[in-house]
DNA sequence: TTGATAGGGCAGCCTTGTTGACTTTCCAAG
DNA sequence: CTTGGAAAGTCAACAAGGCTGCCCTATCAA
């Protein structure tokens, strides 16, 4: 489909035209693709009374047991309230466990129990299910721009969040 | 975690391997990018108290002048209702302008007032001006990519909405 | 001991989504 | 020319999940 290879960013400036009208082809795709990124998990989420906000909530837990509440705000960009609410349905429901901190008492460890890790699994699984066909009807190529753009697109400070967590040890 | 997904390539020769951590990148890349995505409009429509739903609304509006309610609806995918309040007030603050349909009188017709397409324009180039850093800095490919995978994201009713638009004339 | 930090709780507000019920306007078919 | 149904709009009520502001406790570190 694609027969030449440039690469780009590097070295020489490549000529890049970009009309208004090629640039709000792009937005759009972000907003439809977005909203179909959100669709099945949101579906999941709604026969049990949860929202995208516990959603989140469980994603970031589950791929980094034992943050605190500061660092799991910092990452989804809320305030202290508004995760509170979300976190203490999350905790009342036996999904989230809140433990004391060893280092600092002050801080409050997050781990997900079975449950927590149960739903999170079913969730995740379906936001997967549909990367995972996108990608593939994308192919590989597709994948690795798809990925830079977004990259791209994210404020520095965001960016490094985001760069930190691609490394997390397994 | 590790458990590896055979992903058969188009060509048929590549064999891609997604990882359950491949995709849950993929999945923090959306995350992280939509709120970039959104950051910049956002902060303007703050200062003059509206939200993101009105960008949304003045945006299709702006691209495809004297559409209905009705198809204004179906494209953001909300309820009359929640439609009609945001409309409401972009009409009462003489952004939005409501035109009895000429075909059929019942249908109202939207069209930005040049006081709306400026607001349009202001935010819309905001956005712009994010995305078209981002395909700079990732180049021609990598663009090509980003839509590719985010088009094969979308749902195929949603698919055939944004080809519609896409082909838009001028 | 004292100031700063982590977290929780409470009150109240806003936007933007939802359902349901109802009216008005209008086109088109009988 | 009447009438059924589509399009639009309105009202009421509700919920999620953002926000601010203020206050409190526990804890750590200087």
């Amino acid at each position: 489909m694609q027969e030449k290879v440039r690469i780009p960013g590097m070295g020489g400036e490549d000529l890049l035209f970009l009309t208004d009208d090629q640039l709000r082809r792009g937005i759009e795709a972000m907003f439809f693709a977005y909203r179909a990124f959100t669709a099945d998990p949101d579906m999941i989420l709604a026969d049990l009374d949860y929202g995208r906000a516990h959603h989140r909530a469980l994603h970031f837990i589950n791929r980094d047991p034992g943050l605190t509440v500061t660092a799991l705000l910092a990452v989804l960009g809320v305030t202290k309230q508004s995760l509170n609410r979300v976190l203490r349905t999350l905790i009342d429901d036996g999904l989230v466990e809140s433990r004391v901190g060893r280092r600092d008492r002050r801080e409050r460890q997050l781990h997900l129990t079975p449950k927590g890790v149960a739903l999170e699994r079913r969730l995740s699984e379906a936001q997967r299910a549909r990367m995972r066909a996108a990608y593939r009807k994308a192919g590989p190529q597709a994948v690795a721009g798809f990925r830079q753009v977004l990259e791209a697109m994210m404020d520095p400070e965001m960016r490094s969040q985001y760069q930190a967590m691609k490394e997390l040890p397994e």
